[in-house]
DNA sequence: ATAATGCATATTGGATCCAATATACAATAT
DNA sequence: ATATTGTATATTGGATCCAATATGCATTAT
């Protein structure tokens, strides 16, 4: 393969791109819930027709960020307070999980590079930028699992709460705590002490919905 | 409402009708992995047009029961042995939650629905049957949790590994083996004993993994 | 005045049409 | 003979068009 060679079949079609320009909307709070999509608004904004719009809200649908009402249309897909302590409670246990396998098979590289996103994480003032870097801090760790499956699903579940994971770290004293918290998990990584990064996991993701929940009442 | 009401709103679209069909037959086998999906020849089938079927086809890649090339189309998308291992480990840990929250809140209603399939499974004779009995005995059980977000996943999870369950349960001494386990954790449940019921359940679904294993070796 | 009806408009679901790409195969050059 | 080019066909992605349904408002009946 030549290196200026492009694979035209793995471009980004329209669908795709609309798909993922609406998530990172919904993830980000740009659209709020209960908004509803109109696709012909949306095909004018991306330049496009409705089918790859339709495509791309089927694709938010399965994934559950939009809900669709036959002839009606989507809206967004608002989360109750007691769907997001459930989705925090999975996150707790699958992370956990992943976790604790991972920390064996952490390479020195991606212990460097999860520190490097603790530092940024601890000495950033943006709180826009923190949601990204507590994500890429901990993916960064689970990622030596190897363990594709639970990744997906890891992404999916963080994408559903990821508004009221940035509203918690922004609100309270969030933002310390999750970087001690972050450092105690680090520090077991680097010891090689699976369990105990696992508990540590945890706690943070549990924490987190608790002081959510209080924040949220 | 009236009782001889019907929500036309909540009537099935073309493109869900042909979700539910392709997966199903994906999940029966009938569809071979690597085989093309041909959307003419699909909508053909449904004797619809090619609009409704692509939405059907993204929603199975968003499931990830196909794997789609811009401009090639969609194929079945296979499971090495080693995905089908993670999921099967994945279910293992997550299935192993959801009942032990359950186990306190399962009616006796439930309960002996759930020793009905049991009874089902454990006299039927049809192999095409097992698959969906086991299912729905375990489903029985963990519906109690109220856990809906863990309850779609782990329905998304079965319904990938759904062939290579029913070919695990079939092939050995599959049937026999499950039957018994099946009696345990009802056991469990029946006398509340929630930790019991979440590791029977565990070694459940890894000895299932572990047959399988051995037997695709 | 209020509720029911009818009509106009907006929006979605689906069908058809066109463009872009893939694929198979024939033709050609070396 | 083999590799390259060109061409015809199949298939997908996207645009446009039409039908079905929803929604808001005016009209009318009581």
């Amino acid at each position: 393969m030549k290196s200026y060679a492009v694979d035209i079949s793995k471009s980004a079609s329209a669908a795709t791109i609309v798909f993922e320009a609406l998530r990172q909307a919904i993830i980000d709070g740009e659209l709020e819930d209960g908004m509803p999509l109109r696709q012909d608004e949306i095909a004018k904004t991306f330049n496009t027709s409705r089918i790859p719009v339709r495509e791309a809200i089927t694709m938010l649908e399965v994934q559950g960020f939009v809900s669709t009402q036959r002839f009606k249309g989507a809206v967004v897909a608002g989360l109750s307070r007691s769907d997001a302590s459930e989705i925090f409670e999975f996150r707790a246990l699958v992370e956990g999980a992943v976790i604790e396998r991972a920390v064996s098979d952490i390479s020195p590289e991606a212990l460097a590079r999860a520190r490097g996103f603790f530092e940024a994480f601890s000495t950033s003032t943006d709180p826009m930028e923190w949601g990204d870097l507590n994500r890429e801090f901990h993916y960064e760790l689970y990622n030596a699992s190897e363990l594709k499956y639970h990744l997906k699903i890891i992404n999916n579940s963080l994408d559903r709460v990821d508004r009221y994971l940035r509203a918690q770290i922004t609100m309270t004293d969030g933002k310390a705590r999750a970087n001690e918290e972050h450092a105690a998990i680090l520090e077991a990584c680097e010891k090689g002490q699976a369990s105990l990064a696992s508990d540590l996991t945890k706690a943070h993701i549990l924490g987190a919905r608790d002081t959510l929940l209080e924040v949220l009442k």
